[in-house]
Order: C-alpha cells, then structure tokens, then sequence
DNA sequence: CCTTGGCACTCCGGGCAGCAGAGTGCCAGC
DNA sequence: GCTGGCACTCTGCTGCCCGGAGTGCCAAGG
C-alpha cells in the first residue's frame, strides 16, 4: 500500500499536470505544493509511483505524467467532485428554463454542458423502454392506411405508418384506439407487450389481422427506438487537445459522429452514479486517449438516460464531475417539472 | 483579358496546388503540363496573373498558389463539372435506396456525400415551406388539452400541444378536422394562412376560441418549422485541412454547430443550380478559408431544400461538383418515390 | 528506516551557422 | 513574343552547441 504521502503526491502530480500539461519535476512539485519534505524526497516517492504504474516518463530524464492508472487512483481516492458555486447553478438553471420543447431542452443542455467543461458533451434524448406511455393515437390517412402517434411522458413523440391488410372500419378504429389506450396509458414502455397481447381476440375476424399489423408495429417502435437517439456538441473544444492533435482529434472525431459508438459508451456507463472512463478503459480504440465522464438523468427518481462529456484524460475531473453533476440533476428537474 | 495560354496556366496551378498541396513553381508547371512553352515564359505569364491578383506568392521566392480570385476564375470559366462514373452512380443508387424513412435518408446522404468528396457534408431537410400537406389530424389528449399533427409528402412529420381555452366536444373537434383536411389536404403550406382564414366562422361561439388556437398553432408551427433543420457529417475529414490547422480548424468547427450560421449559408445560395462560395466570399468569418458548394434538391422538379459540403478552398472542385450534383439527383429521385 | 543534500548524468529544446534546392526577376538575343 | 542564362533570395534541413530541468544514486544524518 502506497503511503499517506505519496497518495498526496500522486495527487499534487495530476494536479500540476492537469493545469500546466506539463511533465511535472520533483522540485517544480515542492515549489508549488507545500508537501514539508525534500525534492529528493519526492524522487524517491515519484520512483515507487512509476514501479506502481500510476505515472511515468515522457523520455528519460523528464519529468512525469500520471498514466491511465494514475487518473484513476486520483478520481477513486484522491479527489472529490468540486460542487458548482452558487451563481453557477442560478446560471445553470436559468439557461435551462427558458426550453420549449423536448428537442430544446436537449440542445441547451449540450451547449451548456459544452461550456461549462470546455469539452465536447454527449446527450441522450430520455429513453423509451424507461418512460411511460402519454397517449397513443392512430389516424386512418386512407381506409387501409393508418399513422400510430405514440407519446411519451418526457414529451417525446414517435409516428410511423401502417399499410393494413384490410380496410379498417372508423369504428373499429375508434374502439381499438379506446382498447389502447385504456390499456397502457401511463404504463412504462417495458410493460406494453405484455398489456396488449390479448388484444386482437377482441376483435372480428376480419379487422383482427390490422390489429395485429398495429399492435407488432407498436412493439417494434418500442424495440427499434430503445436504439436511442443523442445529441453532440462542443467538438470545437477538441482543439484544445493538446499539441499534437492532428492524430489525437481524428478518431475521436470518427468516434462521435458513429451514434452507436457513443450511445454504447453511455450504455456501458453504470445506471446511477456518476461512472468515469478513463483512456483505455473505453473499449473504443479512437477513445483511448480520452476519458469519459456520464451520469444518469431523469424526471423523478430513476434516470431515463444519460449525458456526460468526452475530454483528454488529462481534464479537471473534480471540476468536469461537479458541472456534469449539476447539469444532470437541472435536466432532471426540467423535465419532471413539464 | 487575360490570352489563353494564361488561362491555361492558372489551370494548371490550380490543378498542381490542388494535388500537391505546395505552392507550384514554373519549372515544375512546365514538367507536369504541356504547355509548350518554356518555363520563362510561364515565368512571365505568372507574373501578369499576379498582378491581376488570381495566384499569390506565400513567400518571395516560393511557388504560386492560387487566391480566393484564382479559383473563383478556375471554377467559372476553367473547370467543368466532372460527372460520376457509372459504377459510382450505381454505388450511390444502392446507398439511398436501402433508407426507410426521411430521418434516415437524410443520415445515408451525409455519410454518403462526406465519403465521396472527403470533406463535411451538409444537409437541410426538406423544406416546409414549399412542400405540400399530406394530412392534418387533432388528438384529443385531454377535454382542453389537444395535439396537432402535420404529415408533409416528403414524410416528415411535426407534432405540437395546444392548450385550448375551453372544453372541444368530440363532435367539434371531428368536424373541425375533416374542414382542416378538405381545405389544406395537398396544398403548399405557403397557400395555408389564406385557405384557413375563414375557418372559426364555421363554429359555434364557445368553440371559436379553441379553433383560433388550433389554426394559429398550425400557422406557428409552419413559420418555425421553416427555419429548418440540417444534419452534418464527415466532421473528422477536417483534420485533412492542412498542416497548421489548430487555428484553421476551429472556427470551423464552431461554425458547423452554429445551425443558424449553417442555415443562412445554403440560403444564400441559388435556388436552383450549383452554388460555389469561395473563401472570403463566406459571409461568416469563421469559414473564409473554406469553401461551400451548394446545390437545391427536392422530389419532383422543384427544389424543396439544399446539400452540399464544406471543404478547403484548396479543393477539387470539378469532383466535389460532380459527387453533390450527382447525390442531390438521386435523393430527389428517392423522395419522389416514397 | 526514512529523509536529505550533493553529484554526475541524461535528454530536450532553442539558437545558430551552413548548405542545397527551388523559385524568382531581369536582361539580352533570337 | 519567346527563350536561355544568370544572379539573387528565400525556405527548410542538418549538424552543433549549450543551458536548463530532471533524474538516480549514494553517503550521511536523524
């Protein structure tokens, strides 16, 4: 086990590191942090760092950078989340309230959350399989052609068209479309298979095969839009990567124009808490020299998705935690409030 | 006027800069092209044309590179459109065809258009204001709460709450929207406000309130909605900008999130026909070393919205012409079929 | 056993000179 | 009006040197 002191120098490194992006030496760390011992001292601690993996050497005779293994000590043990001051948050809120709608709400947060931590910002618009059911609607555009509207309780909206098999009386219409939403009508979207299952024995004969057409469209809205949808911003702050961004910034640019890429990264995030990813700790390979702070959001107690930024490793990981943070419980109070 | 044999020259720079990304000398024009003429004369011939400011020295005693004023000419008189090849065609035909709604046509034609010309790819989706209704239909989510819904014949659909300032019986509410549908069903939304003017006249004085609502929601809905939307792609084709992109590149980038910014650009552009801004021709600042080639698109033979790509002023203009003209003909057509 | 000062060593990066290559402008001749 | 020749000017690369910062190790002291 590494000693009291040591902890806090591994900590003063990523400290220094983070501020300067600067290989940071044994005298320049005394000068700065008021650590009561010696440079050599600190050589010494530094040298049992490195044995541990937690730091190392640019090029010999160097100064040392913390590794993947040292951020991840340092975000574990050695570092809190830095909350928002309080004129932070005021600013936090007001942006926020002024959205209209779903998608505004969505946008704003990524431009905050994009200026707040001065990194790209990833996300997720509230997911299906979580939320509930508003309403459901169907519309006949023509006798055999219907549109199914779902709405959920985070505002969002899904159509798709339906070709029925047969013409489809505006009785039977009405009736299914009563049958419906009686049905799951503030249900979670998890729980609809199981709710309408029964629901073409209700029916005649002949209007039983659109029903089934209905109900397997709705099933699959539900399947293919848990593939959800997210939002980006920021990437102009990729720029401040470092020096020798042109390889650096490319893949990471692959990475977030790929939705799945990302939308997997945020899916290997745990559910609550906040989860950090650090270098090649994210499975992609374009992200492994970034780290990846996300947390769950949601309206009332449970998140309905995720949201978090894409930075260097070497970022401000009290600070970034502390805006994520801010910025998720915000959302959350927008949404639970609309 | 410039004689022929200069023409010819600036081509060739072009060309050559274009390849090699270097400024081009006259020895190396003379080797590459056959000019038929010495590389003293072509001496001669570019110093007349920098004179007349269309190719520019970076440094005494360097090569030529052409200026915002050289392409411009390049691209008017010198240059064509260069055409796809058929396997080209055929590959871009298989790409669209497989889309299954407007969200993902609008998707496969950026990646497509970023993939051909290898550089950012833009574009708008169709246009509200000249397309035409294909349905309007009213929900009824709650006695006072009810939801408006617009389906355009390019299949793009939007969706807005409305709440009414009285109770609307059902029956009012199916008579108001079978007036909506016969009135508006097939025509261009911007004939909408005149054909629904008359509209709360029809109905009885509780409900007029509710109506006005309605249409003046719809009349909304089609003047926000016609500040557009637009999909970007091949963001990471902007590390192929040049070698000293840190400052290039990030303006860049911040223009590109800017929707707004992004908007007005294809607006400045034709209606009709291929539009190609040059460097300093961009009204935004942020994009003066970058060029814009734009061309409208739309089921049918009229232009309902635009694509194009965003590259450096440095790029191949024939081929870039080429793959936008030849994408916007095909996803016209894939609209039109759907 | 930990800490400390001292010392020799390493390596990066900046500054400087020198040189080759590419390109230019100009001029005189055809 | 084209051409070859010539002198000149830059850039970019190479090699070199040197200072600074940092390290590792060691021997001495608490």
């Amino acid at each position: 086990m590494l000693s009291e002191r040591r902890l806090e120098v591994l900590r003063a490194i990523v400290q220094d590191y983070v501020g300067t992006e600067e290989p940071v030496g044994s005298k320049a760390l005394t000068e700065r942090h008021s650590l009561g011992v010696s440079p050599a001292t600190v050589r010494n601690d530094m040298a049992a760092l490195e044995d541990e993996g937690f730091i190392a050497q640019p090029h010999t005779s160097a100064g040392r950078i913390p590794t993947d293994k040292g951020y991840r000590l340092f975000v574990d043990k050695l570092a809190g989340v830095k909350p928002m001051t309080l004129p932070e948050r005021r600013a936090i809120q007001n942006f926020l309230d002024g959205a209209v709608d779903l998608d505004d709400v969505v946008g704003r947060t990524v431009r905050l959350l994009a200026q707040l931590t001065r990194q790209v910002a990833v996300v997720q618009y509230p997911s299906l399989t979580r939320s509930t059911v508003r309403h459901v609607e169907l519309l006949a555009l023509a006798p055999a052609r219907l549109m199914l509207v779902l709405i959920t309780d985070t505002g969002r909206v899904e159509q798709r068209m339906i070709d029925c098999p047969a013409p489809f009386g505006e009785s039977s219409l009405a009736d299914l479309r009563a049958r419906l939403n009686s049905r799951v009508a503030g249900r979670r979207f998890a729980d609809v298979p199981q709710l309408v299952q029964d629901l073409p024995e209700a029916f005649e004969n002949e209007d039983r095969g659109t029903v089934t057409t209905v109900l397997s469209t709705l099933l699959e809205t539900l399947v293919e839009e848990t593939e959800e949808r997210l939002m980006i911003g920021g990437t102009a702050n990729l720029t401040r990567f470092g020096h020798d961004f042109p390889l650096t910034i490319r893949p990471v640019l692959e990475a977030l124009e790929e939705q799945v890429v990302l939308l997997k990264l945020l899916g290997e995030a745990t559910d609550s808490g906040m989860t950090v990813r650090i270098g090649h700790e994210n499975a992609h390979e374009g992200l492994n020299s970034t780290s990846v702070v996300s947390v769950g959001y949601g309206s009332g107690g449970e998140a309905v998705a995720k949201l978090g930024v894409v930075g260097p490793t070497r970022m401000d990981y009290p600070g970034t935690m502390g805006a994520v943070r801010a910025v998720a419980r915000y959302v959350g109070q927008i949404l639970a409030e609309s």
